[in-house]
DNA sequence: ACCTTATAGATAATTATTATCAATAACAAA
DNA sequence: TTTGTTATTGATAATAATTATCTATAAGGT
């Protein structure tokens, strides 16, 4: 939580980059935003403190952070790619393909069978993905209520 | 093998499309091809044969086949997707960060973990992506010789 | 052989992401 | 606190994979 905050501006520092601003503010959404948020997004919050914050700025962030391994990417084909600044090890997600959210299931499953897998072909893994696509618990219910092609009951939240 | 092409082609007829040599062309590469080649190696194997042949043909193809649940799709952040027309269902992948390569690892580890995550999230599966990124042997065994930034020791087979 | 229309080929449009570059501000040192 | 160096910002252009557009052609049914 706000712990996190500290571990990115401590490896920022580290690594003899800039504190600025915007860039504290970035860090801070990201470290707090438990919905997987697009760079868009990301921008959208800035605005909010920061009217004048430009998009590549946080373009740039996200790559700092991406080089440092202290966000994770999930990159998909077409539209724009999803960031848990949370938990930047690699974990299974779920993604609904009706409204966008993903969700982060703890689950302790996938501890040893990635690895396993890997020596078995003399694959020497550095990272990995595993996503889940499918229909949210909330759209399921949107479904059987309208026929309303409006995703989800409740805002998302990022 | 060569079953499969029947199988694209039984589909497409079933549909009402029409086969065009250029499309036969296609599907016979995506059929026998077993290393998740990317549209533009498709298009320039497909020019060996029909050398006026447009690369939005080959698009065009690989959409339709996408449509039709026969060609398994893997996107990328930045680089091209790539594609796997022999077995359309969502499976695992060993993927070399360093030369590309893309491997089927044969398994049934898998068959019943994703239903039963998705089950205790009340979450609807429809598909899902495994992907494990890392140094194929053939990488490893280059890396140890040579400090050649060059991929892999045998060409990369489509 | 003929008709209808899906498809091919060429090319423009789209869109997420990256590169470029002058102005500014972080931050270390004096 | 002032200063100097230079990383970073913001605005915008460039990139590149994929999609859309449009006319001519040929697939396949009659
Ligand atoms: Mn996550
Ligand atoms: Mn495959
Ligand atoms: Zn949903
Ligand atoms: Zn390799």
């Amino acid at each position: 939580m706000e712990d996190r905050l500290q571990t990115l501006v401590q490896k920022i520092r580290q690594h003899g980059h800039r504190l600025t601003p915007q860039r504290m503010a970035i860090l801070r959404i990201l470290a707090d935003s438990t919905g997987h948020p697009t760079v868009e997004q990301v921008y959208e919050q800035v605005q909010a403190q920061f009217p004048m914050t430009s998009l590549a700025t946080v373009y740039k962030t996200v790559t700092l952070l991406k080089e440092e391994g202290e966000i994770l990417e999930l990159s998909f084909g077409g539209e724009s790619s999803r960031y848990d600044g949370h938990n930047p090890q690699p974990h299974p997600h779920l993604i609904c393909i009706r409204c966008g959210t993903i969700l982060d299931p703890d689950l302790a499953l996938f501890n040893d069978l990635p690895r396993e897998i890997c020596d078995k072909y003399g694959f020497q893994m550095v990272n990995h993905r595993v996503d889940f696509f499918g229909i949210c618990p909330a759209c399921q219910q949107a479904q059987s209520v309208s026929t309303t092609s409006t995703p989800q009951g409740k805002e998302q939240e990022f």
